[in-house]
DNA sequence: GAGTCGACTTGGGTTAAACGAT
DNA sequence: ATCGTTTAACCCAAGTCGACTC
């Protein structure tokens, strides 16, 4: 018994100690990304040649001319393209039209469907589920469409719009310079945007403030705009007030009420939510129109509170075969137009009138449409795997190059690849925020330290992104990126381009010759996916399963770090993060209480001798086992929720990270996917699901 | 080539619904 | 059953990239 106490001693500390691994193994910060980097890095044999750049001449126009046997090598033939079927499928449209008849058939029946669901749901629930889950189409197993086209047969319902204004009840007011004023309703609607809006720091903002005025004085009368003359002198508080209380009233509604509202969603969504696609019914992504309000761009955006005009009927483009029947346009109103354009996978589409930007209305995720894309996708960054050695080995060689844009190329995909970055277009200045990616990167971007701290040749990276996301990052290079970029640098500005000799198209049919297929964004799609797998191997351990889920976590926020996705710390994490710390508190009392009742059962147990006795010890036990699980738990989650702080996961997980991989993985470590993926990303990821085996290799 | 347009993917934030503790 | 928290759905902006035009 002593002995045995000894031992239960010993591996009571050592769990205490595994706990305390759990927590601080692998904490990485920002820099981790670094070490990651670094890591990966290693296996494309990094050189450090000694061998100086050959003087340039002075004229960027005057370089030597190109070598002409520095040639793209050709592209290596993929072995296995089989695994992408690529077969004609042959799709009569007499088929889809019978299909059309089953879906209409379906159709009548689903008010009678609708009242039967609610009475015997739980009854059927099993069995119908089965049911379903056979009927559950398997696209992936058939033939794709190789003539461009996209569909054969297309049905729709057109989209729902938003719903019409409703003015305010009289007694809620709007005041100018002190004086109460009744508005027109088409200025009311516009102002009632901005009261809405109150409490948003960038009200207060001059572009902003700017911009509503001058789109909000086209709505008024010509009497009210002759009233109101300063937005200073706007009081929209009454109006602000009565929105915040008309959420709260929607917030204290009668559960019946509620249940009216669900169900009302629930029809439009049967309805309008779903379309015909070939022989399917398949789910539409968006199917609502985005509402009249002021435009929001992100970060410092010149048109923020421009007024985004509300979209009627005869601003609509319907899209849809001509066999089919035509979505009808509310009564009295037209479309803009119906094509038949089977080219294209949208069913709807209008131009937006801020940047003048074409919107749509697509199918969801779950589609074939969007799965089979999904797909390619990642066959495309697998193909890229096989060829990636080859690539790193040329634009290494073009760093050399006699040719200021190869180097450029050279220097720019070398980012690409190693830091994940964007390829960078351009854009119109004024138009939108000032953001970039690599192509697009100016002198004053970057800082070259020939030396910082520890490490040579480090370039300092410092720009807004995509969505004005901020990319920072300190990165030793090699020297001879390091001598180009300071080549590169030479006689500019720092609002001068970087990369002067370079643009995406540029790139990208660079990149073509490299590998077919191949664009910049393949290889955000490659690392991030390959990081995926290494850190998975190299982060799963035999454990349980939080600590399981702990480690594919991490991987997923390695991924995260790389393509720098970063979010806004949530409101209430500090909050969220001490509740979690007081149960963890809670249960560690609690562990120790159970500790000690065992071993009062172990003295007890030990005094008597008694089966009695033994059966306590045992129970107790247990209990101190189970509360150790507990409390394993909510370290775990702790820790995983602490480094999660400001990184987001959603994007890598739902773009980046070949599902596939995933799936694996859960089936090597007996994972259940429902702890990786959710009910919607299941959907989107059914076909990864369905089709890979535990030794998928991306 | 530069410029523009169209189609489609990627992105973080907000809101509503689901969940779980009490 | 209720309440507060967490998660998922929704929203729509902002990228990428190929095609087309001149």
């Amino acid at each position: 018994d002593k002995h045995k106490e000894k031992e239960h001693k010993h591996k009571d500390h050592k769990k205490d100690k595994e706990r305390e691994k759990i927590k601080h193994s692998n904490r990485y910060t920002f820099f981790f990304s670094l070490k990651l980097r670094t890591e990966h890095e290693s296996i494309f044999h990094l050189e450090r040649s000694p061998t100086a750049i050959k003087s340039e001449p002075e004229d960027d126009n005057g370089f030597y001319p190109s070598p002409k046997h520095n040639k793209a090598p050709k592209r290596e033939k993929d072995d296995d393209e089989e695994e992408y079927p690529k077969k004609v499928k042959v799709e009569h449209d007499k088929k889809a039209k019978k299909r059309k008849h089953e879906y209409e058939d379906d159709e009548e029946e689903e008010d009678t469907k609708h009242k039967k669901k609610t009475k015997d749901k739980k009854a059927t629930e099993g069995k119908k589920g089965k049911k379903e889950e056979e009927e559950k189409w398997k696209w992936w197993e058939e033939e794709r469409y190789t003539d461009g086209s996209k569909w054969r047969f297309l049905e729709h319902k057109g989209p729902v719009f938003a719903p019409p204004y409703e003015p305010l009840p009289n007694k809620v007011k709007f005041y100018y310079d002190g004086k109460q004023m009744k508005l027109s309703a088409p200025a009311e609607e516009v102002a009632t945007f901005f009261a809405k809006m109150l409490d948003h720091e960038y009200t207060t903002k001059d572009i902003f403030r700017k911009n509503f005025y001058k789109d909000w004085r086209k709505e008024m009368t010509s009497e009210e705009k002759s009233i109101i003359t300063d937005l200073n002198k706007c009081e929209f508080r009454e109006m602000s007030e009565y929105f915040k209380a008309q959420s709260e009233a929607r917030k204290q509604m009668s559960k019946e009420e509620k249940q009216k509202i669900k169900e009302e969603n629930e029809r439009i969504l049967q309805e309008y939510g779903f379309c015909i696609m070939d022989n399917h019914k398949e789910r539409i992504g968006n199917f609502r129109i985005e509402p009249p309000g002021l435009f929001r761009g992100r970060g410092d955006h010149p048109k923020m509170g421009m007024l985004k005009r509300r979209i009627r009927p005869e601003d609509i483009i319907i899209n849809c075969s001509k066999d089919s029947k035509q979505p009808k346009p509310p009564p009295g109103t037209k479309w803009k137009e119906v094509r038949h354009d089977n080219k294209v996978t949208w069913l709807v589409s209008w131009t937006e009138n801020i940047q003048g930007s074409i919107k749509y209305i697509m199918l969801n995720p779950s589609s074939r449409i969007k799965g089979e894309k999904d797909w390619q996708k990642y066959e495309t960054a697998r193909r890229l795997k096989k060829c990636v050695d080859r690539i790193r080995t040329q634009y290494r060689d073009d760093w050399k190059s006699k040719e200021m844009r190869i180097r450029q190329r050279a220097v720019a995909l070398y980012f690409i690849d190693k830091l994940a970055l964007r390829a960078g277009n351009e854009k119109e200045e004024g138009e939108t925020a000032d953001t970039v990616g690599c192509c697009s990167l100016r002198v004053e971007h970057i800082k070259l330290y020939p030396k910082l701290d520890e490490q040579e040749y480090v370039v300092e990276f410092d720009f807004l992104g995509k969505d004005s996301i901020r990319y920072y990052n300190k990165i030793p290079v090699e020297k001879r990126v390091f001598k180009n970029l300071q080549l590169f640098l030479e006689n500019k500005q720092p609002e001068d381009d970087l990369f002067d000799r370079l643009n995406t198209s540029i790139l990208n049919k660079h990149l073509q010759e490299l590998m077919d297929g191949l664009t910049a964004k393949v290889f955000r799609t490659y690392n991030a996916s390959i990081t995926l797998q290494q850190q998975l191997k190299e982060l799963t351990s035999e454990d349980s399963i939080p600590a399981k889920i702990l480690s594919y976590n991490r991987a997923n926020r390695a991924v995260a770090i790389l393509c720098n996705h970063q979010r806004a710390p949530p409101k209430t994490f500090e909050k969220s993060m001490q509740n979690l710390q007081t149960k963890i508190d809670e249960k560690q009392k609690q562990l120790s209480a159970a500790r000690k009742q065992l071993k009062a059962a172990k003295a007890d147990h030990k005094a008597s001798h008694d089966e009695k006795s033994r059966k306590t010890v045992e129970v107790k036990r247990k209990a101190v086992q189970r509360i150790e699980e507990q409390l394993m738990k909510l370290q775990v989650q702790a820790t995983d929720r602490e480094e999660n702080k400001q990184i987001a996961l959603g994007t890598s997980k739902l773009n980046y990270l070949d599902p596939r991989i995933s799936v694996a993985w859960c089936k090597k470590w007996s994972i259940p996917i429902e702890k990786i993926y959710n009910k919607t990303q299941r959907e989107k990821f059914a076909w990864a699901i369905d089709m890979a085996e535990k030794d998928y290799e991306f």
